[in-house]
DNA sequence: CGCTGTATTGACCTCCTTCAAATGCGGTGG
DNA sequence: CCACCGCATTTGAAGGAGGTCAATACAGCG
């Protein structure tokens, strides 16, 4: 069931078969959790380090005004806050969009993990190196991309993302989030988002129908918001996407 | 002349002499770079750690229409890319602002200096997962608030970490950043950034002038955009800033 | 079969952008 | 010390992207 982690860091590192092992214990703590719930809150002290395993969380922040911000989306074989315990307390809140598999793995156990294997250290590092890189790509989506272009773009890597964890082959894929959670992603209203929505699909770009996102021309759309999947890293030589991203399979 | 990155850590990790003694030996090959120089440019291999010691730098990425977006302010005491040497290539690139001492580490004298201390160890932990912490501030920051309480947001930012790496104590403080670096953080354009500047002095909220930011009542300040500093993570319990931040004088 | 949450629509408003020109200012060379 | 250059700042007018409010339609579900 740790089958997603394993095909994500791959991409960064050449794991033995004893690396492999001490991954799969990770996911023994596993539990099954309902969709819409708050994993640990803003204020909190954070205790484990969470691994998905299945489903769709995510990060938020809310204001005053109470309006919220998404700032990150959890994918199968993606941890939250792999150190996070060295913080006295969490400055989001972390929650569960679709029903979740989710680890919850202590401390102890992330540390006896890192000290077994350099290799795992380094695909762990390269991981949380990974979630920068998204997050700096989100703020230049959302500073500089018109939203139109900012939702096209949210697709493809969320596409790329499950690709690359082997969650997902083909071109469509399922997408829990509401149209509020997605203004919530991107920045903008619910209502702006629906009629950008509905462009988008009118321009057969992408359609969001049933709780999933269908790509008609992967390429098309990646050229239409300018995505460029490299600050994703998913190969070695780091240049994976830079042409050709959505001719290939992922890796196997 | 680490001052600022003990400052900083000690926010994180009480260190010992030996700790301190480590940290120091990171500045030995430091530089003066230039403003306005690319340090490491999207696409190059990361070779080394770099520790900002004095000045503004950032990082930016830029799109085909040559539109940019800075994602980061380095600060004294910033480090960029703690581990960067795992990914195969930079998917952003890093300048300086003003003019900077930096200094390039070697990945070898960073697992060497690591291997030595666990403290050390936790203390650029916590440095990197407060870079998190921003990132996702400044998410919010564009997603969910009005372009004047967003500047108002990052002058309290910048000053409150200037204060943590004990490089400025009162209200007022370098800043080197032109109205047009401004609006490439903040997502906004140029002439708007002009004006909101001039609307904030008159409001006398923040005044920019003579590349310095002055302050005049930082309560007020932090009030008007909903600056709450917690999630700069300034105390081992994380609280400090909730209340009475800007009376408290910075951690000696 | 009604309830609740999500999606959709229309009208109006405003924040912010674009373009283009003008002003100011810190150097640098004469 | 002055004239000049390049860069940053400032200003105006007009347009567009996206926001707000409020009503309506729709869908899943007990």
């Amino acid at each position: 069931m740790t089958n997603a982690l394993m095909e994500k860091l791959s991409s960064a590192e050449i794991l033995t078969a004893e690396d492999r092992q001490l991954l799969e214990g990770l996911s023994t703590v596993a539990q099954r959790v309902p969709a819409g719930q708050d994993l640990i809150v803003e204020g909190e002290k954070p205790r484990h380090t969470r691994l998905f395993l299945s489903g769709y969380g995510c990060r938020y922040k809310g204001l005053a005004s109470g309006e919220r911000s998404i700032t990150s989306l959890l994918l199968p074989g993606d941890f939250c806050d792999l150190n996070g315990f060295v913080l006295g307390y969490m400055d989001h809140t972390i929650a569960t969009i679709s029903e979740c598999d989710v680890a919850e793995i202590p401390p102890e156990a992330m540390t006896a993990l890192m000290a077994d294997s350099p290799r795992v250290v380094r695909a762990l590092w390269w991981a949380t190196l990974v979630d920068d890189a998204i997050w700096r790509e989100w703020l230049l989506n959302m500073g500089r991309r018109p939203a139109d272009q900012q939702l096209a773009h949210l697709f493809c890597e969320t596409l790329a993302r499950l690709r690359a964890s082997g969650t997902v082959r083909g071109q469509d894929f399922p997408f829990p989030l509401t149209q509020e959670q997605l203004a919530d992603v991107i920045g903008v209203s619910t209502v702006h988002v629906n009629r950008i929505l509905q462009r988008l699909r009118g321009e057969e770009l992408v359609a969001l129908e049933g709780r999933r996102v269908i790509i008609p021309d992967p390429p098309r759309l990646a050229e239409f918001c300018g995505f460029d999947g490299a600050y994703l890293h998913l190969s070695q030589d780091g240049f994976w996407g830079r042409r050709g991203f959505w001719e290939k399979e992922p890796v196997s």
